[in-house]
DNA sequence: TGAACTATTCTTGTATACACAACATCGGTT
DNA sequence: AACCGATGTTGTGTATACAAGAATAGTTCA
């Protein structure tokens, strides 16, 4: 009831979600230059809605402003991901201990629903609708959480590691043990133990972070010779 | 070495900092209408600066766009901030963790410091000077915590609760309180004791968020006859 | 007299134009 | 030959102009 009324939303919004599409996909890669007249040729409009999004997008960190030197997509160091995975355990750590206190039969029906939708997925042996639905999963328990700020924030954080996350997902038997990860989350939260929900939400959590951080660190070996520190502009 | 190229800042960063100034100190209370024109007059620029001002505030939450009808400063419902104020107590709390296991001696120093001036404002009786030093004192457990976006998360929340943590001081003795709470965490970040400085932290900044709530309640019941929930333009 | 429709006005959203700073290239000097 | 300075070009930052939607007021009809 809402939906029907065609666009009723600014055109900067909708580049700003597109621009951020083509980051986190990896079409733009970080350390791009994102030239204000080529986007906007490229979206066919002019340059102030871009500026206006790309603005927007640099306030959540997407992209980096730099006075009198336009935008770039930031390089994003392993160092600062193994913090936003730190944040985020923490986050969900904390929608789970709110969940497992406060969530109501409606949202423990909809939690076990989405619990029981990975498990098809995860049986299905599809990682791109698992991860869909992994979303839906965690989504349910920031809302149960009964604290609206802190999902937002939570939200806004899975977003920004969602590139980051869905490689994970490939890696051999990572779904599974993601399922069974979420089958103790979800005891937890349903039984009302809200210190087991927490610490069993971060580990869920964390442990993504390092695996990542492993597959980075493995990456790096590979490809740079011993001593490679200046990433500048991909020389 | 940096600060003396006087201005190399976007004008419209400078005029979301006005703004968010205007805001936060009830220049702009709740409710307000932001009209880019009257603002821009206001401020000697064009419109385009503002608008641009406005989107980075909006992003943060400071301001509400709504498409095709303008900003307003958003009402922040007191369970909203009840909400804020619990995430916060938590990020606090996780720098708390953080900042007790890897702390280095420079840091401890800097950490003392500002508690002492924190003591030094409070035997003064000099709120304002206490709530300066406070911010520092604060601030300087994020840094420990060595997560760089931990601390901006911090930082960017205590920034947003600014005003309503003002009132607080004024409350009787709420220095002193304020000021023995921070001896304990010290002693527990400096003693090495991660679970201690999470935990008296996380109570040290709930019960502002506890404190404000009951202010709130106060306030309602003196200014409201005993149903008036439409609240639109200050009628 | 009240309600609904229409026209006007006002504000936002987008496009275009202009000014100025930063980078690059080239020429001169030590 | 290498370094420093001047000039041109590119692209950001701001201002202005224009278009479209929303709010409002006025009018007309029931």
């Amino acid at each position: 009831m809402q939906a029907l009324t065609p666009p009723p939303v600014r055109l900067s919004e909708q580049l700003g979600e597109s621009i951020e599409e083509r980051i986190v996909t990896g079409v733009y890669p970080p350390g791009t230059r994102l030239d204000e007249q080529e986007l906007a040729e490229s979206f066919g409009v002019s340059r102030t809605p871009i500026r206006e999004a790309l603005i927007q997008l640099a306030s959540i960190g997407l992209v980096e402003i730099r006075p009198r030197r336009g935008a770039t997509v930031p390089e994003m160091a392993p160092d600062r991901l193994c913090e936003m995975f730190e944040v985020m355990a923490e986050l969900e750590a904390m929608c789970g201990r709110l969940a497992a206190r406060r969530i109501l039969p409606a949202e423990q029906a909809r939690l076990l629903e989405a619990h029981q939708a990975c498990e098809a997925a995860r049986q299905a042996g599809d990682p791109d609708l698992y991860y869909q639905l992994n979303e839906v999963f965690h989504r349910a328990i920031y809302d149960a959480s009964h604290n609206g700020f802190l999902a937002e924030q939570a939200t806004a954080l899975h977003r920004r590691l969602r590139p980051f996350r869905r490689l994970q997902l490939r890696v051999r038997n990572r779904m599974n043990t993601s399922f069974s990860e979420h089958a103790a989350i979800v005891e937890a939260i349903l039984g009302g133990d809200s210190e087991k929900a927490g610490s069993v939400l971060r580990a869920h959590v964390i442990v993504q972070g390092e695996r990542f951080t492993d597959l980075v660190a493995t990456l790096r070996q590979m490809h740079n010779p011993p001593e490679a520190e200046l990433a500048q502009a991909g020389t």
